[in-house]
DNA sequence: AAAAATTTGATTTACGTACATCAAAAATGG
DNA sequence: CCATTTTTGATGTACGTAAATCAAATTTTT
């Protein structure tokens, strides 16, 4: 049997209110007691029962997500995982809430942390634009001892407790490797096709694909990245007069959102030409290009799984307990068109 | 809130006692009053809390893994991750056993599911060897109402509640296409080594990997299959041997485990050729050969999710509740050298 | 309609922990 | 050494559910 508070009592040689007063940090403990508990607890291997505490002080972790209010299909897929989440959480003693910002804004995104920290929830989730003021908003909320999770886009250098989000340097060197090795030994252009080089996941993918790319496939030359603010229409446009100008291009590295504008240039110009194509995230409009072969492999990351890793890490942090490191570690899924979900 | 057993009592206009015999399934309850209660707890929307109840049960949850006895690598770190659960277990109110098997001996299999019926485990997880006699004494415990779930390998046609394991035939499917695209367009023969086709994750992968080949990539033709019984001093001969014999080989498929003398065999002979190189599961031998660049690509499936994911099923079968889909789904990882964890 | 059987209600205890209260004991200050 | 403060113990209630007991009410059988 596991041992209980009574066992630490016996043990110890105190009694249960004692035991209770060191295990929930209340005052009125000698050190020495506290210490004799203490290494009681540590003798006989007590855990405590989570489930019973939770029960017993009617605990229910109210957490805040805080997502951006983005319109492409990958941020869609986000929130829905997250309004799934919400449905399950009277099950999990969990009360989650949805704050939306706008995105790319970060006095926006740094106001609403600061609100956060009167209300004090269990713990917060966002997804991080990359600015000293949300750094430091962030940071604020961390030393006010809430748990503060990054989801999709980290915050380097801010004290954060956990990103559940892919490794994006590794994301980009994965995809130029992909495209260098579909492309046989064959020397041309490749375009690069980003939402915008302000968003740091965008830039470090950049960064992993322009170093392997320089290092390993030297026939390929990387044009000058289009950014295309994740928008269909305008995505569309640039990628169209990229491709009519340059016949050089032989390959295509989407790295942002937004893939639909994508799709319909290629669709377009490809009638005469082989593009070997990589796109990120995996939505609707991807799966039915990379089954028709307009793309040839779609890296992406799983926001169900990056949600519920999230909100597992609020909870264990909230109850003091460690988690499977390798539990929530977010993978980057390589999707060809035979291992599509 | 969340509604209690009180409140369906009180909705329903019976007693506590009453709600209680409902919920349990206890005798005694007319069939009227049964379906009174019935449909208070679906109008007011109760859902048991499984915490609570488990405290007063003092429930735990008593499985058992089934692993086979098996020397490789893949196997290894199954039986680690089904260590570490057991560590876990005390933490989750279950009680996990593991029960060693002679590996690919459907007798044995079969003879310990069977001893199994009379202990009465709370679930029972394991890696199933395809052959009617373990079909039946699955479907017998299945029958016995106990959940039964397959890890790794699966045994369709029985009644098993779960499989938590990758699709292999998408698999081999997507070996196939990684590696036709990474030979560019050339042509020439495919080695293709398995552990042994007596077993069903090697033939599906087979089956899917020949499929891709046939239909997307004429120009490679696959030679007949080499069978290394998993065993690195038999796979080192059989590889060399093939090597030498036929210069025209110019892709390695590996769809079993024990790559260790395939490794081997590639070093040896592969310093005058270019062979690219597809090989399953992650290994420590696996990973160095993908970073120095004898292996191309490691498909894998990761050991530790699936046999945390046949626990949460097992346990949710245990309380007839339902899991998330998502969650459970064993993905099918593709590293390259740049994605490994 | 009475006897027997079945169904229902009322109540209690327990699970392991949290938290509060009050009394008793021990340590500390002057 | 007494008064005061601090520390400790004893005890009870609560959380939501399970499970048991016994009495009361209802239904079924004869």
């Amino acid at each position: 049997m596991r041992p209980t508070v009574h066992d630490i009592a016996a043990a110890a040689g105190v009694s249960l209110a004692t035991v209770d007063r060191v295990l929930n940090q209340r005052p009125g403990v000698r050190h020495v007691t506290r210490e004799k508990v203490e290494s009681a607890i540590r003798e006989i291997g007590y855990v405590r029962d989570v489930a019973a505490a939770n029960l017993a002080k009617g605990r229910t972790y109210s957490f805040v997500f805080i997502v951006p209010a983005s319109d492409n299909s990958f941020m869609h897929g986000l929130n829905a995982e997250v309004m799934a989440a919400v449905a399950r959480s009277p099950v999990e003693r969990t009360d989650i809430r949805t704050l939306e910002v706008p995105a790319f804004d970060p006095a926006a995104l740094a106001a609403a942390l600061d609100t956060l920290r009167d209300e004090r929830p269990a713990g917060v989730a966002l997804v991080a634009t990359d600015a000293p003021e949300v750094r430091d908003a962030v940071d604020r909320l961390v030393q006010d001892g809430i748990p503060v999770v990054t989801v999709v886009s980290d915050l380097t250098g801010s004290l954060r407790h956990h990103y559940a989000g892919v490794d994006n340097i590794a994301a980009g060197r994965t995809a130029a490797r992909l495209l260098g090795r579909f492309l046989g030994g064959a020397s041309g252009d490749v375009a690069v096709l980003a939402g915008s080089m302000l968003v740091r996941d965008h830039r470090e993918r950049l960064e992993g694909f322009a170093a392997v790319m320089a290092e390993e496939f030297p026939g390929l030359s990387i044009l000058p990245v289009i950014e295309g603010r994740d928008d269909p229409d305008m995505a569309h446009m640039l990628v169209s007069d990229a491709l009519s100008k340059r016949d050089g291009i032989i390959g295509v590295y989407s790295l942002g959102a937004g893939n639909r504008g994508l799709i319909r240039a290629l669709k377009e110009k490809s009638v005469d030409r082989a593009l070997t194509v990589i796109a990120h995230e995996l939505t609707d409009h991807t799966r039915i290009a990379l089954l028709d072969g307009t793309i040839d492999a779609i890296l992406n990351q799983d926001a169900g799984h990056e949600v519920r890793s999230a909100i597992r890490v609020l909870k264990a942090r909230a109850d003091g307990l460690s988690v499977i490191d390798a539990q929530e570690r977010i993978r980057l899924d390589i999707f060809l068109k035979d291992n599509l979900p």
